[in-house]
DNA sequence: TCTGGGGTCCTAGGACCC
DNA sequence: TCTGGGGTCCTAGGACCC
């Protein structure tokens, strides 16, 4: 049995603003753009309570609370302090944490539990910590699974510590409306509620799997044992490398200009390889998206034969891929993502392995044709390219 | 006054290989 | 002539998270 906690920072962006400027305590703030199409990406708790949200339309928020105050955000800032709360838990408690993104994190505190310290009095002491070190609040969720502890995190902020053992979830969990359910968003949820499931409860009944595995994707199972408290209690250290690095962004106006486009692909595709070398990676695969006035969203992809970081060969590839587009409609949003990465690194072992392999197999050479050969480089790993030879020879 | 931007994962069809 | 089944990769779209 493990003791897994989950701890959230509250109204994470809009407390590092108030931190910044004094001038913001007690007031209402939101962290935003201030566009006309900008929405919320952060409210303090005052602005909540007037029915402020995230991913709100600014006007909208200040429609509902007059006298808001907008911030524009500081995401270096806000990385800086996300790196802050997870080495305090790190370095005074146990370096046991998974990041889960920029203001959340699971601890595995099961090796600091004992008679004399328990869950909870651990939790008060991480809370009290991050508080005095950052000045920033946070909600503390305690269970023996991931699933329970986030969902506890979740049960009561700001500053609360919430258990969710097995013997709590009928209390705590299953009153609660599916939607407040990890993974089931608006679109499940919606489903769900047709077909006369409320609540986590009706999830977690028996006679409902039979509708449950109809109604969601192969992943209902793990719904239906998170709804009766069980689930993954494994941590995961590793140091994860992005799958895909991109870069989107809405016009202020809706247009049809290519020059335009062409201008906010070439800003957005050095944003991205300016990230894509900051991790030392290369792209094979290149996508371009765009969002039309009827908010739909269309994708072209392209694989390249050889992974890359050059500029010119990626601008080449996304000015064709935008203009296979045939559009009817004025054009929202352009967005450009590379995915299929590789370390460089690791690109350069398997090509000198390559190379080396080659120059002690020459009389197998000319019984590799050049398709072959892109085949293998693209392979990444020396193993398939020796079995390859071994099959040519054969 | 309509509705951001960063990601991950899944599905489903078609191409292609054995 | 008409025909299998398993596997991988590519592409397009969508659900979900913060």
């Amino acid at each position: 049995m493990k003791f897994i906690l989950h701890v959230d920072m509250n109204s994470f962006f809009a407390s590092v603003e108030e931190l910044q400027d004094p001038s913001y305590v007690n007031k209402p703030i939101a962290v935003s753009g201030r566009t006309k199409r900008s929405v919320v990406a952060s409210a303090n708790y005052i602005a909540r309570a007037k029915g402020v949200k995230a991913a709100m339309p600014v006007f909208m928020a200040q429609h509902l609370c007059p006298g808001l105050i907008i911030a524009i955000p500081h995401f270096n800032l806000y990385h800086e302090y996300s790196e802050r709360f997870v080495q305090i838990i790190s370095e005074k408690f146990t370096n046991n944490v998974e990041i889960g993104s920029i203001d959340e994190c699971y601890v595995d505190i099961t090796s600091l539990v004992n008679k004399k310290n328990d869950p909870v009095e651990i939790a008060v002491r991480i809370q009290k910590a991050i508080l005095k070190d950052t000045g920033l609040k946070c909600s503390i969720g305690i269970a023996n699974n991931k699933f329970l502890a986030k969902m506890g995190s979740d049960y009561k902020k700001p500053l609360g510590i919430t258990t969710m053992w097995q013997n709590e979830i009928q209390k705590k969990l299953w009153p609660q409306p599916v939607e407040n359910m990890l993974w089931i968003g608006k679109s499940s949820a919606e489903l769900l509620k047709q077909h006369n499931i409320q609540t986590i409860s009706d999830i977690a009944k028996d006679e409902n799997k039979v509708l449950l595995e109809q109604l969601l994707d192969k992943n209902w199972y793990v719904h239906y044992q998170h709804a009766n408290g069980s689930g993954d209690d494994e941590l995961d250290y590793s140091h994860n490398t992005p799958k895909s690095i991109g870069s989107s962004e809405t016009f202020l106006h809706d247009t049809n200009d290519f020059v335009e486009i062409k201008e906010k692909l070439v800003e957005l595709t050095k944003d991205v390889l300016r990230r894509l070398n900051h991790h030392e990676l290369k792209a094979r695969t290149i996508s371009v998206n765009i969002k039309t006035i009827d908010f739909k969203t269309h994708n072209k992809s392209f694989t390249l034969r050889d992974y890359t970081n050059d500029f010119d060969k990626v601008i080449v590839t996304i000015t064709n891929l935008y203009q296979q587009f045939f559009l009817n409609n004025l054009v929202r949003l352009v967005g450009i993502s590379l995915s299929n990465l590789i370390d460089d690194s690791e690109l350069s072992i398997s090509s000198e392995l390559f190379d080396d392999y080659m120059k002690q197999s020459k009389p197998m050479i000319e019984k590799i044709s050049e398709d072959d050969i892109v085949n293998m480089i693209n392979k990444k790993f020396s193993k398939n390219i020796i079995n390859m030879a071994n099959i040519k020879l054969k």
